[in-house]
DNA sequence: AACTATTTATAAGA
DNA sequence: TTCTTATAAATAGTT
């Protein structure tokens, strides 16, 4: 009954049991957590952890399908940003398709303003790195040209 | 600088500014004990968040799609046929607004990519430089930071 | 954004 | 695994 109690290390825990031990005691304060922050600011969060074992733990504000869905429409565009944009309006989109193509194109203007970049890897961080400075040199040389001061 | 200090009743925070404050502050405690659990507990961590605005956060420590790949393979075990989901397709007075919306974004989109430029003036040209500026600094931060080559 | 009084999470031990 | 408890971390209200 003594020892000091020292945060650990952010670090693989090379003992099994003790990983084990952390594991069910942090799975149940992060999937605590994470339900909070959905009631409490009207959020809707998914939340999937696969344990070292291969065991599924997951939370859902909502449901999971419907997270997965609207997670996949914003991925989409972050796909086609670099590509000649045709905004593909088609007659029959609707509203949720509509909804979730507006928070994509958010999140897409949010890491150009260097937002929510955590979730890039090193190519998708030069790919937007390039497409930025293809867009300041744009900028640049349209200022030159136009009008006024 | 008195006043208790007690936790909150986990329920909808009415107040829209505090709502967005602790959506601030508890969304980044859980982001990072997200990240913790999946490096201590060898653990696969999905994350999605979307704020009551429509935006998305995320955190996979591999990557989202094997996340939701194996989510799928899991939760295809415990399925049975499941019926079409019901769609909400009853929000057809939001369409138009969510149209616009979407245009907009869009637009952004092009501008930052240097596309479209020719309708702005000296001083909207001045602040979409700055923009750039300021994003790839930040793209250029994350990028020395980020893991792998 | 920064500051603290408190509450909460949790590492180690039992 | 559950409980206990010392200590570290998160955070609600304030500035």
């Amino acid at each position: 009954m003594a020892g000091k109690r020292e945060r650990i290390a952010i670090r693989r825990i090379e003992n099994l049991a003790a990983r084990q031990v952390t594991f069910s005691k942090r799975r149940r304060g992060l999937f605590k957590k994470a339900e909070e922050l959905s009631i409490l600011c009207d959020a809707e969060v998914g939340l999937a952890v696969f344990s070292a074992t291969g065991k599924l733990f997951q939370f859902a504000s909502s449901s999971m399908n419907q997270i997965i869905d609207r997670y996949n429409s914003h991925s989409k565009i972050l796909k086609k940003a670099d590509e000649p944009s045709q905004l593909d309006l088609h007659e029959d989109s609707n509203c949720a398709r509509l909804r979730d193509e507006l928070a994509e194109a958010s999140l897409w203007l949010q890491q150009m303003r260097g937002e929510e970049l955590q979730s890039l890897n090193v190519q998708q961080l030069q790919a937007l790195e390039k497409s930025l400075e293809s867009g300041l040199g744009s900028v640049l040389k349209t200022k030159v040209r136009a009008p006024g001061a």
